[in-house]
DNA sequence: TATGAATGAGTGTTCATTCAT
DNA sequence: CATGAATGAACACTCATTCAT
């Protein structure tokens, strides 16, 4: 049983369970494992990892969320740590949007999609507890740039590759730090606790994409 | 007794510690309060909790570290919340660089000066935690970008400022969004996982202020 | 959430325990609750408030003193203050002697009864602690007067009553003052520090009885 | 400085100060210690062991009450126990009403006077903390039944005895049972939750008194 | 003499984890 | 397979008492 609705948006799908600690024997024998607890699970943990982080999240709050016991929990995950990346692995965010060839749109549109996960809620709180555990549990830093960063950085890579190769950028220009500052952008303002403007991607885009420079 | 280096660097100052919950009495009577053991508690809460994260981080722990007992950091601060926000309002990053003039120099010197705090130890452990903890702890997150991010987000508006009046920059540059690509460039740089080259403040800079755009 | 019990149960040793913060799950999935257990809890801890008073008595001697962990008491009891509850509203003093008609013999009987609660070792240590604690626990001397004065100043009245109905006592006898004299009788004397003389219940009862009887 | 209201009354007296732990040296040398400070030490102590008991009461809590300083208080008394003994000690209940002779008078007479110290706010608290300590501070009995149990008790029974004397009442009367009856109908009627009514002493005495006299 | 600072030993409570059914 | 019961280790916080000024 449901508890609470999932943290993740219906669009989003769920990855392979190949990352248990505990696979089921092989062989059917026995009642097999539901796949609808399995998902429950992984649900509650992101849900609860996001809202309360790593450290404060319980064992118990995820079980009652997911309507579970605990050592159900314990059966599919060797610990805390292996449940909180397993949830995380099999977390699949929401489609990045196809390029169209318009390379500012594409720009715009990738960074709509960045903004929509960290304004869900407690997404930037999610950001904050992979930093800050990093020294504790570093695979939830890797997981989380696995999963979420570099698929992100890789679109807006490809745009921007895509947009030098036909001459539209400079040869010269540091696509590295680009990326880097469309995204950032980001990031800075929420932690600079600023609003964003109804249009934020925008502005961004332009300043990456023309510079603050007055023309020649 | 120290028992471990401190997390700041040399050159910091401690600022006047006027967030204490039970202030000393004003006059000079009575055992007078050691200054050195309010300093080691402040460090030591600091380097706790960008170690193990403000969840983590326990009074037992700082005051082993501190060299203390438990009441005398309950002495000075009135819980954990307050001792943590103590700590960081105590905590002064190096100053800022001074603005030359030269807007490009000037720009990187202020994100190399970012670079080192990012780069401490634990620097970006401590951003995590005050981004996680911002629905337990909110003075964290406030006190952070009371302390840490507006000064220098101010110190990069006043440099852009003063070129965008000096005629430097167009006058319908969004600084707002320049800021945020400048400082956040680092952070996405940090969660993408990617090392930061030699000069990384230049490329980064280069592409705010000139843009990725051909010239026309 | 209950604080305190119903008003069931004449005779048995232990009430039943409905008093649980938080209740066992109906149906028989799981291991069963230890019924030894949770008597042991309740005893020790009506043994440990008796002896060193409610401020004093500790989880952590309860759980020694029990055999059990301290989890295990908050498993059953959602903290200290429903944990001394239910271990008063557990505790069943022995059944009161039934009227026999006699009425100086019934008073005395029940006389008897008080005075071996009021001697075992702790009982009127116990009386004060639920004093004492009136202003910061009052469940408990509430709970005390419903479960252990209550019924006795019942049993007292309905003897006296029977003795008025029967014409045996002044109709304006004033039946309140007598019970309060009758078991008070009892609070006084141990108050004073007076050693009981062997058949004490006998001159309390022909003082106050005097007073009631019509006269010749 | 006091800082609250002292628990005692206005007719109380204090008695002198022989049962301090740590007596001053003697001669003169030095600055004598505050009779002032002394009798605020000893009042702060018996209003916070009557309003929270004397496990609860704290020393942090007497001295602000007080308004002085922990050490000064360690200076007078050795601990704890002993300053809670030394504030009983020097405790002196309001004068007891002089008998007039007129034996029903004189009995309502110090009812009534007991009556103002248990309805003084904490007053059965008190009574209840010394009961409740009797195994971890078995001074606090003895004091509280010297101070103040004995002295009421003997004026009860001096009445009494002057009566019987006097032939008012049946040769054969136990004065200790009525003695006991008399004054622990209080604490019956207290213990039982049950409103005083307004002329409360009278039935008491009037039971009690019924059963001593001569028959007519 | 008096102060404020400092502390060792606890307090109630929670949690990740394992056990018994 | 799944449950509820049980636990060792920790947690934030407090208190009676002593120290240094």
């Amino acid at each position: 049983m449901r508890l609470t609705a999932p943290l993740v948006d219906s669009d989003t799908e769920r990855s392979r369970k190949d990352t248990e600690a505990r696979p089921p024997a092989s062989g059917a024998r026995g009642r097999p494992r539901s796949e609808a607890t399995d998902a429950a699970i992984l649900d509650a943990a992101m849900a609860e990892m996001a809202e309360r982080g790593y450290a404060r999240m319980s064992i118990d709050a995820i079980a009652a969320r997911a309507g579970v016991s605990k050592p159900t929990i314990y059966l599919r995950h060797a610990g805390k740590a292996e449940l909180a990346t397993a949830a995380l692995a099999a977390f699949q965010q929401r489609a990045l949007p196809r390029p169209t060839g318009d390379t500012r749109a594409d720009l715009v549109a990738i960074l709509r999609h960045l903004r929509r996960g960290v304004e869900r809620p407690f997404g930037m709180a999610m950001i904050g507890t992979v930093l800050a555990e990093e020294a504790h549990t570093p695979e939830l830093l890797s997981l989380f740039r696995e999963r979420l960063v570099a698929p992100r950085r890789a679109a807006l890579r490809g745009v921007l590759e895509a947009a030098r190769d036909s001459g539209e950028l400079r040869e010269d220009a540091d696509l590295d730090a680009a990326v880097a500052a469309l995204v950032g952008a980001y990031y800075a303002q929420y932690l600079a606790g600023r609003p964003f403007p109804r249009a934020w991607p925008t502005p961004v885009v332009d300043v990456v994409l023309g510079g603050l420079c007055r023309r020649a």
